[in-house]
DNA sequence: TCGATATTTCGACGATGATCGAAAACATTA
DNA sequence: TAATGTTTTCGATCATCGTCGAAATATCGA
């Protein structure tokens, strides 16, 4: 399979990076990630469409808040949860904090 | 002059809050409006023109993230520190304190 | 009231984004 | 290799967004 690009944690931009998580889909997604401990694979809870779901995968990624890793047939999604808390302290325990309270 | 409508605390939406920050000039902006203590007006140092400014200071009006208030022919733009913080802990401190050792 | 200053609103334009279904790509197993 | 299940890509559509200049609005002072 073609290999995934991750950014590296230096290379990341705060307005992307916020852009990324600015959509009800993709804070229900991460909310996900954080609830089951970024084990889940395709088996998301969202009301999109297969190819819509992978459209907010990928910018999650490019975006530099999911890793993403093949594991046989199906793709493991994790929140790279401590490498932006290296970069940008507080911002997502804050986000997800409040996405779970509220959702 | 029409009066200014803020959103109260309790209907901000997550995702509407997030995307107001996910913007470079808007951030910038409120940047520069912590630096400043909430205090400045028009005198934003943005690389926009003037209708795009009052544009993204709009959206972050109806984020529900500044507060507008006329003074004189001016108005006064300040953040909506201390609510935000009580509907959504530590997001706005963390990001401002990103953008700030960013930009 | 008139003029100057500050800010917003109004189109308009080009770019980006969310969404879908269908088709293609990938990985596993028979 | 063929069949199956999972995920992505493609092409298209419709909506939203950032940007500008010009015009409108608002406020203050002479």
């Amino acid at each position: 399979m073609r290999s995934l690009h991750h950014p590296d944690v230096a290379s990341l931009d705060l307005a992307t990076v916020l852009n990324a998580l600015a959509d009800p889909v993709r804070l229900q997604i991460v909310g996900q990630l954080s609830a089951a401990g970024g084990v889940v694979c395709g088996g998301f809870d969202v009301p999109v469409s297969m190819s819509t779901l992978s459209h907010h995968l990928k910018v999650l990624r490019e975006a530099g808040i999911i890793r993403v890793t093949q594991e046989g047939s199906r793709r493991r999604n994790e929140l790279r949860l401590a490498e932006i808390e290296d970069r940008y302290p507080g911002i997502l325990p804050s986000i997800l904090g409040s996405v779970r309270s509220t959702a």
